[in-house]
DNA sequence: CACACCATGTAAGCGGTTACATGATTCC
DNA sequence: GGAATCATGTAACCGCTTACATGGTGTG
């Protein structure tokens, strides 16, 4: 196996806890979770097929409109006790982290390279916009203390997200003023 | 194309550095840049070949001991070339994590659910070690501040994933924290 | 009625992991 | 002489992205 297919069991959970479409499960891998995994519908509907055959899904077709059919998905008591079994084993593996910029850098050799400013001021750009546009999302969705209880997972989600943006902004910024002028 | 190949040109920052053999490299990918790259040996020495065919890589063949063939790479001026194009060209996009264990948290729902803990905590444990790991090589390979100039690259990338582990273990610090009693 | 969006699928191909395979060297 | 390490390669397979393909619905 090249990964251990790990997103059987994401939509495990998105299924178990609402009945969603694929067009649905797409959705929220660009939005809600979209910070930390990632999936297009060309890799959804193969595997929730898969799942069904494995029964810990099944399907039960709504008609929209005239005759739109939409196959609405949800978790088996087999898939609830799968996607148990995953939560509840540990995590041992941290996953390993790509990052193309950080190499350019380490190839970069020297702190006096003329290129260096530009290039870290691009990446600040980046992630300032990023962890901003984050924490605009965080205001809108989570107005309340109670809002936050209530999602508890998802106003994790976007809160460690926003941490990790702002880790970066701020190793930038401290690299960029390290620079010798 | 899956993913742009990245591969050809951190191998070719690699081999701009130093001569190296695809040996070599398999280390400097386990060890020096592990925590921003990885590939392994079965992917490296078809890459090496390819960047040859292409011009932008030769090698030499030296013998170790009786009859043990190295095969020494270093790059070409054509190489260098797309290395500088390369590393000078902007990263406009920001690479996408995928974090399982953050989707867990997302699954379990509630801050009441009495696996919290233990799974925060284990996380805790993965990522202190990590980051005391990363603290001691960064003082061993760094013991100056002249050390630290010399292989800038170098000691930015360790400092860097340092900052991001003891970010984790904050967040994750902060999180048991907030859970209800 | 056109356009954005909803909705579901398949195919091709690359990136990456795991496993298979072989042999030399060095050090205890 | 045995074990760890050096050294180079290939094969199978899965994960994932990009692209191909089709059709319905709702809204301005």
């Amino acid at each position: 196996m090249a990964q251990k297919n790990k997103l059987q069991f994401i939509i495990l959970g998105l299924l178990d806890q609402q009945p969603l479409t694929g067009y649905d499960l797409t959705k929220a891998f660009d939005h809600e979770i979209g910070e930390f995994w990632q999936a297009q519908h060309s890799q959804i509907y193969p595997q929730l097929k898969r799942l069904e055959e494995q029964g810990y899904i099944t399907h039960e077709i709504t008609i929209s409109g005239e005759k739109l059919e939409k196959k609405l998905y949800h978790t088996t008591p087999t898939g609830q006790a799968v996607l148990t079994t995953w939560i509840t084993a540990g995590t041992p593996e941290l996953t390993a982290t790509k990052d193309e910029f950080i190499l350019k850098l380490y190839f970069v050799r020297t702190n006096r390279d003329p290129r260096l400013p530009e290039m870290l001021l691009e990446q600040l750009q980046l992630h300032v916009d990023k962890s901003e546009h984050l924490q605009a999302r965080l205001a809108t969705v989570f107005p309340t203390k109670k809002s936050q209880a209530e999602n508890f997972g998802h106003y994790l989600i976007l809160q460690h997200a926003i941490g990790r943006e702002n880790y970066y902004v701020t190793w930038l910024k401290q690299t960029l003023a390290a620079l010798p002028k």
